[in-house]
RNA sequence: GGGGGCGUAGUGUAGCGGUUAACAUGCCGGCCUGUCAAGCCGGAGAUCGCGGGUUCGAAUCCCGUCGCUCCCGCCA
């Protein structure tokens, strides 16, 4: 090794040992007869002290020394001067009286700082991400993903599970998200696809009777970005045979408490997780991946303002449409121009205004709609609402499905305005019972809300014949601060019931055999009742960091247009491979 | 596919019809033996993303385009 400690572990106990450090310059101090260096690894930084009195030729090389370079120094660990130490730092107690000093790489001035945390455009982030990477802050980000999926190992092993390797060259299956393709060379005009993840495999992995299996498993959808979406991401993919639901969410319960308390230092605010029913999440937070740090609650007003004389919230209610609020502490104050910023938030989560009634310090309510209104009648709004002077009550009155949505956008914009979502707390909920099908009117059949293996409630089996709309799932969500980080179910393992759910998708006997025909035929063969989860790494490790995008938990992620900057992918192909693989392109053919 | 935001020295920002394009930091040189976001002195560094238009005059207004980003659609 060219070093015998490491830049963070020096301590007062270590004073008058001889050491060798290396990593880079992280600083650098010119004194004149005196330089100082902080040096940086992986580990943290120690402050070198070259002094031209004691070692005239370190100190010279000293002089050149600049940010980034790679170096290595030699020298005894000493206490610093009284009033010297520097608290902010592990190893402010002592530095490194260097008298050999050697540089093993120089470096380029860095396009940005590596010592310093500031906004740095994505795209120079990107193209230089090995110097991003550099910086402590992502280090910190990829080490505690290290750790997250270190402790995911470490449970799921002790509890019996195995982890097994599944193709990353697999089948493509059309029903889902768009499938990244992959020409055979072998099987012209055919294609492999990148699994969308290992579902059907874990499946089959059930009936090969592993009864517990896990993997770290990368997978591929070719969709559109967002924040918390990445072409290729990684799901704790798992599965478990002769268990209900109550047991895969008590292993996943258990498995979440543990982990934050034990490789973060987040406050776990809701113990045990609550559990909400898709229809209650919907109703108390407008969405089925509710931020539960905080209140703010829907409340159905429908029965009130269906009474009132206010025509919009009356012609609501008759055509059997909810009208909802919610009541925000301490807004009664808001003024016509930041009700109207909240009227153009509602408006693009699809409302056609905002209704809104403010309670002042008296009690009075000041509304523009306050008119239409009795006296008992606004009563009891502000009762219901749990308004007290000085709250804001604003109103969605439309569909469910814009209620809901208009809601759910207004409670996450007042509480960033109210600082309400605490980012040191982490508060996780199960949602359940999902219906199994949403009606999808386009393509007028029934759409899985889930995916197509998913089990209904076996006592509601008879409503798949009757009323499918009815079905509930065995479905399970599991959400924290705002978002989905896990989704799973119990499967179907009959191949009759499997059948019939794909009759009920629209999915073609003949397609259903071409497609799926082997798993209908592994169901034949004593296929185990079995469910699983499949928790979303990234967005773990993203909440768990405080980060607000999974781009700053991935080392080398995509832009926003499924590039890397750095390597430059997407990129051509040659002629020749292409002609191999039995591919010509038609770019430029669609322009014409 | 659609909507919003951003693009100005290496970096982060200001300027938003007429400025010598400003500030901070970094970079280069000098001074300095107790600094740690070091300090002090001096210096270099910007075809204002790109293309076109309006105007006597454009970083600034308009159109297009490219890149990054947030959101809707999409994400079984």
């Amino acid at each position: 090794m060219l070093k015998t400690h490491n830049c963070g572990e020096l301590r007062a106990t270590h004073a008058g040992q001889q050491v060798t450090l290396a990593g880079w310059v992280h600083r650098w101090r010119d004194q004149g007869g005196l330089v100082f260096l902080d040096l940086r690894d992986r580990w943290g930084i120690t402050q070198i002290k070259v002094d031209q009195q004691t070692a005239p030729d370190a100190h010279a090389l000293a002089k050149e020394v600049r940010s980034e370079w790679v170096i290595q120094v030699t020298g005894t660990v000493i206490l610093r001067p009284d009033g010297m130490q520097n608290p902010d730092l592990p190893t402010g107690d002592v530095e490194l009286a260097v008298s050999e000093l050697k540089v093993l790489n120089r470096a380029k001035t860095p396009p940005f700082y590596i010592n310093k945390d500031e906004k740095v455009e994505e795209a120079l982030r990107m193209r230089y991400r090995y110097l991003d990477l550099r910086r402590p802050a992502m280090q910190s980000n990829l080490v505690l993903r290290h750790n997250v999926i270190r402790f995911i190992r470490n449970y799921l092993s002790e509890r019996g599970f195995v982890e097994i390797e599944t193709p990353i060259l697999f089948k493509t299956t059309p029903e889902g998200a768009r499938d990244y393709l992959v020409p055979s060379r072998v099987h012209p005009g055919k294609f492999y696809a990148l699994p969308q993840s290992p579902q059907q495999l874990k499946q089959l992995l059930m009936v090969a009777g592993y009864e517990r299996y896990f993997q770290i498993a990368r997978c591929f959808r070719d969709e559109d970005q967002r924040g918390d979406r990445q072409p290729e991401f990684t799901q704790l993919d798992l599965e478990m045979s002769f268990v209900e639901r109550e047991d895969v969410l008590d292993l996943i319960e258990g498995m979440m408490t543990r982990l934050v308390e034990e490789v973060t230092d987040r406050e776990l605010v809701t113990r045990p997780f609550p559990r909400l029913s898709h229809a209650e999440a919907l109703a108390r937070y407008g969405t089925d991946k509710p931020d539960l740090r905080y209140g703010l609650e829907i409340v159905d007003l429908s029965a009130i303002a269906g009474q009132t004389e206010f025509r919009v919230f009356a012609d609501t209610v008759s055509a059997g449409n909810p009208v909802r609020a919610i009541c925000v502490p301490g807004c009664g104050t808001y003024s016509r121009k930041q009700l109207g910023e909240l009227e153009e938030i509602a408006r693009t989560a699809g409302a056609k205004g905002l209704a809104w009634m403010a309670i002042e310090e008296n009690g009075d309510v000041r509304s523009p709609i306050a008119k239409f209104f009795s006296e008992d009648q606004l009563k009891a709004v502000v009762e219901r609402a749990g308004a007290t002077p000085g709250d804001l009550i604003l109103f969605a009155a439309d569909t469910e499905t814009v209620v809901c949505d208009v809601l759910d956008t207004l409670r996450r914009e007042m509480a960033a305005r109210l600082d309400l979502a605490d980012p040191n707390k982490v508060a996780f909920c199960w949602v359940i019972d999902f219906p199994l099908f949403e009606w999808n009117a386009d393509e007028n059949r029934w759409d899985p809300s889930h995916h197509l293996f998913t089990a209904p409630m076996w006592e509601d089996l008879a409503l798949l014949d009757s009323d499918p709309g009815k079905v509930r799932g065995q479905q399970y969500d599991l959400a924290c601060n705002g978002y989905e980080i896990a989704g799973g179910s119990i499967r179907i393992h009959d191949r009759a019931v499997q059948e019939k759910v794909f009759g009920l998708i629209g999915l073609d006997e003949a397609v259903a055999r071409e497609r799926f025909g082997h798993m209908l035929e592994a169901f034949e063969f004593g296929t185990p009742p079995h469910g699983g989860i499949a928790p979303g790494i990234d967005r773990l490790v993203m909440l768990l960091a405080g980060e607000p995008n999974i781009r700053e938990v991935i080392a080398f992620p995509k832009t926003q247009q499924a590039a890397d900057l750095m390597a430059g992918a997407p990129s051509e192909a040659d002629l020749k491979q292409l002609e191999e693989l039995h591919i010509r392109t038609v770019v430029g053919e669609n322009e014409r």
